[in-house]
DNA sequence: GCCATGGCTAGTA
DNA sequence: GCCATGGCTAGTA
């Protein structure tokens, strides 16, 4: 695994359960604004979901974005967080984590 | 090096 | 469009 990839890794562990973030703000995090797909791509191959939260990262419109296992189990994991989801989708003004 | 590959996003139409 | 990877191909040494 690339230092990248590492680091959003290491970030996204930080994320506190009932909280959301998005690859967006990840990106910032990151200090490249633009390297949300990146982000992604890292989230992508998450080689520990238990320690590794990646399902608390959703995309920038609220829209729950993707998951390995499937968006349903990542609503799923949200919900039983705490976080409300309605149509696929997450208020972000209120679960919004920032970093 | 080059290219394809995505858990995306901002900005048009 | 943009970006970090991984896989593969030249093209040198």
């Amino acid at each position: 695994m690339g230092r990248f990839q590492f680091r959003v890794l290491k970030l996204v562990s930080e994320i506190p359960s009932g909280k959301v973030t998005t690859y967006k703000e990840l990106a910032r995090a990151m200090g490249n604004p633009r390297a949300c797909r990146a982000v992604a791509g890292a989230l992508a191959k998450n080689p520990d979901p238990v320690k590794i939260p990646c399902h608390r990262v959703v995309r920038s419109d609220g829209q729950i974005g993707g998951y390995k296992l499937g968006i349903s189990r990542k609503a799923k994991l949200l919900t039983e967080e705490g976080v409300t989801v309605r149509n696929k989708k997450v208020d972000l003004e209120r679960y919004m984590y920032r970093f």
